[in-house]
DNA sequence: TTGACACCACTCCATCTGTAGTACTACGGT
DNA sequence: ACCGTAGTACTACAGATGGAGTGGTGTCAA
């Protein structure tokens, strides 16, 4: 078993994107092998099987996944309106939606968790910090909203993100602006 | 290819299981035969190729989702208070969550979605039936909420069953049937 | 000099697919 | 009542594919 952790790293970002673009049934060591650009066999080398490798997977999109530092200071200091809420929450769907192999990723992540434990016990940690980080910021920075309004917008604007990358053309992007609103005038 | 109406019904509804319990990683000819108890090369009798199968899942999967008769005589008759709407919506989703199987293949059916435009365009068909179906009742039935009410319902009682399928530990029970009430309250 | 890793090549293996061939059943015709 | 035909179930096979894992060699750095 290799320990160089940047080649690790590497094997992991393509298996993300593999795991997007093809789906888990495209998820092979060779593919990641081909997508990370480096010789066949050297994921076979660095995950002892398919299990280690979802796993690993788990844990490193979460790694990647930081907090943005532009919207943090917003939060922070930005105007306390439900206007800025509305604008920031617009601009987090748009990013996340651009972000669709990420996301589609964590999509096809969620429903390996179904099937192997240990898997399904990262993720829920990982989600789990995220949604309280979500509602303590929130309620920080002063904006208005309780923490049921923090959880009511998660819901409501995760399936609005997996409707727009699955089936983008149930919702026009007309209507699915308008649902980020109404959702912040109605939650808040 | 072969005709039998009931057959090919019998190996859709093994593929929806297979799809739910193996993912889109299982779903092969050979294991759709196995779950729906029939020799092995029957499936590959009844569908030209794996894109063929998928389709016609994905029409099955909707031919099978009739609405709820007894549901729909309580929306049509029952009291008009937004009590009605939380006890139709809490049965509404306990129903969803138990029938784990179907709700599963469907997501993966998203996903395979992604890259078949095929089968895109079926499920973009069924989904906006669904959702203007569920629209133009709840208007009809004089219950509280307009149409943007539906959909915000629609979007946050979605990932909240997503949730709860797949990262069962993130939300607790009680917090899923909070959230219900508290996204009627808000939302209409 | 030694150890760790990149790279390469090769073998084994596990499926899966698609189809050809045979047997069965039901139906329609005479 | 008998026969022929068509459609389907079932079995078996041939082929192909693709991937996994590993051993060996070269390279670089401590």
């Amino acid at each position: 078993m290799r320990r160089n952790p940047e080649r690790r790293r590497a094997l992991l970002d393509a298996a993300i994107e593999v795991l997007a673009r093809e789906g888990a049934r495209g998820l092979t060591f060779r593919a990641v092998d081909a997508e990370a650009a480096v010789p066949p066999g050297t994921a076979s080398n660095y995950f002892a099987n398919r299990d280690d490798l979802l796993t690993q997977v788990g844990y490193r999109f979460y790694e990647r996944l930081e907090p943005d530092a532009a919207t943090m200071a917003r939060l922070a200091e930005g105007p306390k309106t439900r206007e800025a809420v509305k604008g920031l929450l617009r601009e987090t769907v748009d990013r996340v939606t651009a972000f669709r192999t990420g996301y589609l990723a964590l999509l096809e992540l969620r429903l390996e968790a179904t099937r192997r434990p240990e898997l399904q016990k990262i993720l829920t940690e990982r989600v789990r910090a995220d949604v309280s980080f979500n509602i303590t910021n929130h309620l920080k920075s002063g904006m208005p909203g309780d923490e049921t309004s923090v959880l009511l917008l998660y819901l409501a604007l995760n399936w609005l993100i997996v409707e727009r990358l699955t089936l983008p053309d149930v919702l026009t992007e007309e209507q699915a602006a308008a649902l980020v609103e109404a959702a912040v005038d109605r939650f808040l």
